[in-house]
DNA sequence: AACAGGACTGCAATCGTTTGCCACAATTTG
DNA sequence: CAAATTGTGGCAAACGATTGCAGTCCTGTT
């Protein structure tokens, strides 16, 4: 039919219409099975004459080894589920992309899942494809801690912003950074400051609401609560609104989305900032440096943070029972000023 | 140990320390394992009464099929590999996300991998994890025709943006765009423009530069070919200063990612856009909308091509042997106008 | 009343590997 | 020179499901 198929690579002269198995090569070989299996993942087992011999057969016979029959007796996978809440947003695309690279360096494949902001969809994700990796990353959980702390005892997990009792965890230190923003935003004298809340179930706003307060009081001022929003490009119209609304000089977005979404909105109601309003993001995602006017936000080390968790991932795995390892590791953020804050207006 | 870990929802009073499996269920309910499988998947098959009674069974038990040992026999995996060259590159975010939410809705799991550009990885890939998935979206090829088409006939294969006979694909008609793209420039007074080619083994690069030499020819001007350039934002640098290097009044690059890197250099060096020159992209990326100045481009239904994809695959996959269905789809471009480009500055 | 035909359900083979245990030979050891 | 090692390789039992084939028991026919 297809002239082209002929020379297909991996179809040589004798062409096997189904792929070749342990037994075909073995068959090919003169030896037992079990000796195959022995020569292809325990070398040293087998006597080097022997080996080479399978070696070669298998080679011609082109055999590679079935994943799933070799999931079902050994109970491993090589493969791990990376859960984001929402593949839409950018900042998982960044999670993505180091978790994604370390793991094809370790041999392992990634199995991504978008649970949809849905603890339910989380939770049946994770057990129903229990068997079909041996280990699991978390972006942003929506489940309860005592479900979540009951799943990590059941299968190896790793949060990303998330601590909780009992899950091994990678923390990136938005909170700290917070203070570290409205200290940006005081020293530039802004003093009636808004924060842009995002979803209420997000574990990270809380913490960041929950830093910013307690930075507002060394600082004896108190900052305003607006939202929740969703954490879409679009709300950020509702929230630049309600900003301009509330009377602020300057607000401090749940995170960059948000952000851009609102310095699209104020360039459209001609509002200038920073000159008449300041913003600052959180996470310094893909967009932050060249939108208008460039983002000053507090930098997260996302790709790192995703590889980390694959770090963590993996030598548990290895080591099933290291009790020394880190069950929990903390990325640092820093601000990163560029034009989107300036000096308060003096009203 | 960890008082949590009591009431685990999944570990009912005579916990089970292993998972159920169609044994356990069937003792419990005092039918044999095949009445089991088939009351659980071919409910028909077996009487109500028993039926009941198992299904009670499974899940007190908390059954759970093993999905290795169900591919083991009926060879099918319900997962799809999703491959991109790229898991950097902004572009595949939108097919990923469009293939994530059709295969979650059919119940499918995406198995995401990282070609990294290369063909071997790409090869290698694709028929060692082989049976790991049912079948594959390849974003962005970087195989021969031949190979691919060998590729495409032992395996379901759907191609995104590369057209090989006889491999089902999805085709982003860009190439038709660009005349538009050209014209677009060609009105507003520009006769010396640029093509900012991106990497010279991409395939839709070689595309894009064709259907702008043809356009040109039809406007009778010809357009210059800068580059390669890899499609990044960072050798946007570049590409910008071999564009005023070169003197052109407008330049159309191979896509976004470079446009808006150049948007962002030339801002570096004082050029105004687009008063002092026009830039065009290409697929309206996540960040085109809000850059600086937002980017006059070429949108492609991204999002709507890897839907399709899955959509072409999951129907092959059906119905195997339904020759009737379209082996190949053509998804229209339209030029998004934004303030990007402008009159040609009259020299 | 004997029988054909359904409706259910069970038996057992199969998918492709891994792995514990045993057998056999060759080599050391005492 | 007998006994204990050591090195190799085979047998066969898992792993957890699916499915063709073959009973068994009813029910409706003739």
């Amino acid at each position: 039919m297809d002239p082209l198929a002929v020379d297909v690579v991996s179809a040589p002269p004798g062409a096997p219409s189904r792929p070749a198995t342990l037994a075909d090569v073995a068959a090919a070989s003169g030896v037992a099975i079990s000796t195959v299996s022995r020569a292809l993942s325990n070398p040293e087992r087998v006597n080097a004459a022997t080996r080479d011999r399978i070696e070669r057969a298998a080679r011609e016979l082109n055999y590679l080894p079935n994943a799933h029959a070799r999931a079902l007796t050994s109970g491993r996978t090589r493969a791990i589920a990376v859960l984001v809440s929402d593949v839409t947003n950018p900042f998982y695309f960044d999670i993505i992309r180091g978790t994604q690279q370390h793991l094809k360096a370790a041999g392992y494949t990634q199995l991504l899942v978008d649970t949809e902001e849905s603890d339910e969809l989380e939770d049946s994700m994770l057990t129903g494809l229990r068997r079909s990796f041996d280990g699991a990353i978390i972006a942003a959980s929506r489940l309860t801690d005592r479900r979540l702390a009951a799943l990590a005892s059941e299968m190896p997990l790793v949060a990303i912003n998330r601590q909780t009792k009992g899950v091994p965890s990678v923390f990136i230190d938005t909170p700290s950074g917070i203070a570290q923003s409205l200290g940006h935003l005081v020293s530039l004298g802004h003093r009636d400051i808004a924060y842009i809340s995002g979803p209420e179930t997000s574990w990270p706003n809380e913490g960041r609401w929950r830093a910013l307060v307690r930075a507002g009081e060394q600082y004896g001022i108190t900052v305003r609560r607006l939202g929740p929003f969703s954490p879409k490009k679009t709300s950020g119209a509702a929230a630049a609104d309600a900003v301009l609304n509330s009377g602020v000089t300057a607000a401090i977005a749940f995170n960059d989305l948000l952000a851009i979404g609102m310095l699209m909105r104020l360039r459209e109601r001609g509002v200038r900032v920073p000159h008449d309003l300041s913003i600052v993001g959180c996470d310094d995602i893909f967009g932050a440096d060249f939108c208008n006017p460039p983002l000053t936000t507090l930098t997260a080390p996302i790709e790192q943070a995703g590889r980390v968790a694959v770090a963590m991932l993996l030598s548990r795995l290895d080591s099933a029972a290291v009790p020394g390892i880190r069950q929990s590791t903390t990325l640092p953020t820093h601000l990163t000023v560029r034009a989107s804050t300036g000096p308060a207006r003096t009203a």
